[in-house]
DNA sequence: CCTCTTTGTGGGAGCGCTCCCAATCTACTG
DNA sequence: CAGTAGATTGGGAGCGCTCCCACAAAGAGG
């Protein structure tokens, strides 16, 4: 049942290494062996063996992206499903199939590490959302594996592609401080996490360039998604803030509903900015100013940038590091006077 | 500098067969021997050859999980997601890799085919969201690779794993029915995937047994995501409809920002019920009435199917329907003297 | 007509692994 | 203490492919 080159090539009378010609699309093929060949071929539904073949060649087209750990909430915030599109569909394109490996907080991460280690085929990872400390790292660093990062690298030499995080949350944070807010608080991500970490440098930068001192009861842990901006706000509110840059728009959600909960307006009372630039932020109640992160380009170019590696068009280390811009709306104060963008038309 | 059996062979004083053995948790290996050998290969930081493994036993622990057509937006819509989650999760834990391969619009849906098969190396196939006329189901029941459809398939003998979409839309439709809402109209996904047809024979046979007619102008197709139930819903409004069963949740969003705009009330003016209860539904203004999907359960189980087929646990057809359930909420009418589930407390 | 290149084709070797069988070693039986 | 079953180990074969080299066939040039 199982077929082969030899098969093929029996059926076509020619040998197995013309078949491989074909194949491949080696030249020095004659016109109508070829075609004979690949009429067989289709007749008989072939497909040469993926295993064999990369045995052989000792390159395969698979592409990993590792997710090393992974809660549930990591996937109805919109971040991680926009990253992977981008992600296979410039895999597609460049033809490479990917692997899809989520961490699982209750898995060992250094067993999830092995699995993934034996798993990939020669091929290159991309990993994306990596704590610090994570052992996966290391092993790749061991293995010589190409890999790139997305997102801050945890060591310097490494390859990765990144936003700006630290300038667009002092761009964000400057933007409340010009706003007029005083008393102006942050809700972080995962400090493990270096963008967590890099948003809030640029937050204490922007307060400290504008000779603000930095309160730390004002800075409040967030895990990234909805509920924990909720909480967090919730925290904030009996802090008296009257502005705050928080560093996700999942976050900044819950952080709405926790001052809509409160009786409290946006932005007359309290001034908020986020960060991403979800599809739905620009349509919340009231919409909201966010940092806009070039999540599809993030992924496309991750991909680009590691089958570069793979593929010796460039040597590492290769770093790239995008600009984020802020998007102003209407949630970081009335600003029809002074940030008219657009028609600057105020909710009525 | 690539190292192999051999090579662990030589350094531990031992064959190529015993490391092997070792490898594979063969038994009738001296423990000691075991043991040496396990060192050298965690001192050399060796892996087996994914390749050349499968080629000798032609199998491997990869699956594949295939969208075949999706659009930019069905990452914004949790359902993939989640699905995605579920079931990189359970194959985690069954010790398989998964590949996914997501279909663009742009690229020939048939060229995709062949390069999902192509690169599907002797695992199974997990199909997500097939439409109708895919050309890849036939490649598959041609090749005879093992896969499983998720959601109705497209032809009766072919394992599939699906929730029962027309007895949940009867429910739900009927639902409304009993609120007293007599206008009722319907926004579908589209039509040519299965879900969506089996809701919308749902929602006929709902109004059918209720003796009321089936107004085809009440219907109207949306694509699933929010945007096109605000437009759906728009077109609804003009025919003054009363009510309306929308076909997930992400649609009945946009459905709600419609009707809002058009200065109508929920539940006072218009009912509505959702499908697929995402996380968002619950707190939604007002929270939605919704049928609840088993949406993990269906990525879990999927999972757990394909690798009883694959590992000759189960034969084909290989069959499952889940059992979906309605969420009574409050925008599908003032509902406390009759569903009181719960405390029944209105909302303030 | 003979050499020399070019084009097209076939077959051997070998990628790293698993599986089978044979060989060896051990421990126990009568 | 021979005899044997069982445990342990080694090496050959072969999975299906690509790559290299050898060779045949076909032109090109003198």
């Amino acid at each position: 049942m199982n077929q082969n080159l030899e098969h093929i090539a029996r059926l076509a009378g020619v040998s197995r290494s013309t078949v491989s010609r074909v194949i491949n699309n080696h030249p020095n093929v004659k016109p109508e062996t070829r075609a004979r060949v690949q009429a067989i071929i289709r007749e008989q539904n072939f497909r040469p063996n993926a295993a064999a073949r990369t045995l052989v060649t000792q390159e395969s087209n698979v592409l990993s992206l590792v997710i090393p750990q992974a809660v549930a909430s990591t996937f109805t915030d919109p971040y991680f499903p926009m990253l992977i599109q981008s992600i296979t569909a410039k895999a597609n394109e460049l033809d490479y199939a990917l692997m899809l490996w989520i961490g699982n907080s209750n898995e060992m991460a250094d067993r999830f590490a092995q699995r993934v280690l034996e798993n990939s085929l020669f091929g290159g990872l991309l990993i994306a959302a990596a704590v610090n400390n994570d052992p996966l790292i290391p092993y790749l660093v061991n293995v010589q594996i190409p890999f790139l990062i997305i997102g801050p690298p945890p060591l310097p030499e490494l390859n990765f592609i990144d936003v700006d995080n630290l300038g667009a949350a002092r761009a964000a944070v400057s933007h409340l401080i010009d706003m007029g807010w005083k008393r102006i608080g942050t809700i972080t991500g995962p400090l493990n996490m270096g963008a967590a970490a890099a948003r809030l440098d640029g937050y204490r930068l922007a307060l400290q360039e504008a000779g603000l001192t930095v309160d730390e009861a004002l800075i409040v842990e967030g895990r990234f998604d909805e509920p924990s901006g909720y909480e967090a706000m919730n925290a904030l509110l009996q802090q008296q803030v009257d502005a705050v840059f928080v560093a996700s728009d999942m976050m900044a959600f819950g952080a709405l509903r926790a001052i809509h909960e409160a009786g409290l307006r946006v932005p007359e009372d309290i001034g908020i900015v986020g960060f991403d630039d979800l599809p739905a932020s620009a349509s919340s109640t009231p919409p909201l100013t966010t940092v806009r992160q070039p999540i599809q380009e993030v992924g496309s170019l991750a991909t680009q940038m590691l089958a570069d590696l793979l593929q010796g068009r460039a040597e590492p280390p290769y770093q790239k590091i995008l600009p984020a811009t802020l998007v102003v709306r209407q949630s970081s104060g009335s600003n029809s006077f002074r940030w008219s963008s657009g028609g600057g038309v105020d909710s009525h």
